[in-house]
DNA sequence: TTATAAAATTAGAATTAATCTAAATTGAAA
DNA sequence: TTTCAATTTAGATTAATTCTAATTTTATAA
């Protein structure tokens, strides 16, 4: 809890109950949730929290850089506290978004000359070992 | 236009007039158009297209494999007639979306053991050179 | 403390990409 | 021609996001 108003106020948001509530919920569950599992999830401890607030907070966040916006799925934004160097793998059966271990830093790449480079993805998409696992084939 | 038709054909897609002449138009520009673009455009020389159509088409050709779509806007999705190993950068600043070389097939990862991996993306965001030379600093 | 201004939050309306639906059209067999 | 499946269609629906304008909270000055 003190860890995120440090963090907050390092980056120069003030730590309002609503910010730290979602700030702490994003570094408590990893699960790279959307806007609306995050805000039914903290309505209930805060039943006057508004859906603006979260978009308007998250929104806040990205440009600090403080969280990531993952666009991997279709439709709607999934938000990531980890800001590490990792890839996103999406299981298109189950759903599924899950983190895994590439270096992205070191990818060579070519095209680019004299772009301003502020973000680098890595999105692979498949079937997970447990949806393979459950197929009787 | 003959070309295309082989290659509905060879992927088991029945060449009527409107699938020929969406892949023709994603064919012919390569700027990673959305479903409006392209709609829009053929609307023209095709007053009766439908909407739908398009979204059914762009499905149909997802699934078959023969075009790629790019999750890399928040909100639309857009489609690449080029599904060769590349990757996406999004300039923040004027929108375009271009294309450069790097080697996914090639990038190491662990923790994927077990998944089976059909899609492979690599996303990249800034300021183009073109939006940063224009800036007047 | 009290007054004032700025910042944060709110509910709900508006926007819009994508999907759904049910009817109409087309095209290939029989 | 008749029949049936595939394709296309217009418009309704859904749902994530953005917008708006009012309200509440917080900070600052007198
Ligand atoms: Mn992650
Ligand atoms: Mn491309
Ligand atoms: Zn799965
Ligand atoms: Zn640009």
């Amino acid at each position: 809890m003190n860890e995120i108003i440090i963090e907050l106020t390092k980056n120069n948001i003030k730590p309002s109950i609503h910010r730290i509530k979602i700030l702490e919920y994003l570094r408590d569950n990893r699960t790279h949730p959307t806007v609306d599992e995050i805000y039914l999830n903290l309505k209930e401890g805060c039943p006057t929290l508004s859906r603006a607030t979260v978009y308007n907070t998250l929104s806040l966040f990205v440009q600090s850089g403080i969280v990531r916006p993952l666009t991997i799925e279709d439709r709607e934004i999934r938000y990531d506290y980890n800001t590490e160097d990792h890839g996103h793998f999406k299981c298109e059966q189950c759903g599924f978004l899950s983190d895994f271990e590439v270096n992205v830093a070191q990818l060579k790449y070519e095209g680019l000359e004299h772009h301003e480079i502020t973000n680098k993805d890595v999105y692979f998409r498949g079937v997970c070992n447990k949806c393979l696992g459950n197929k009787k084939s």
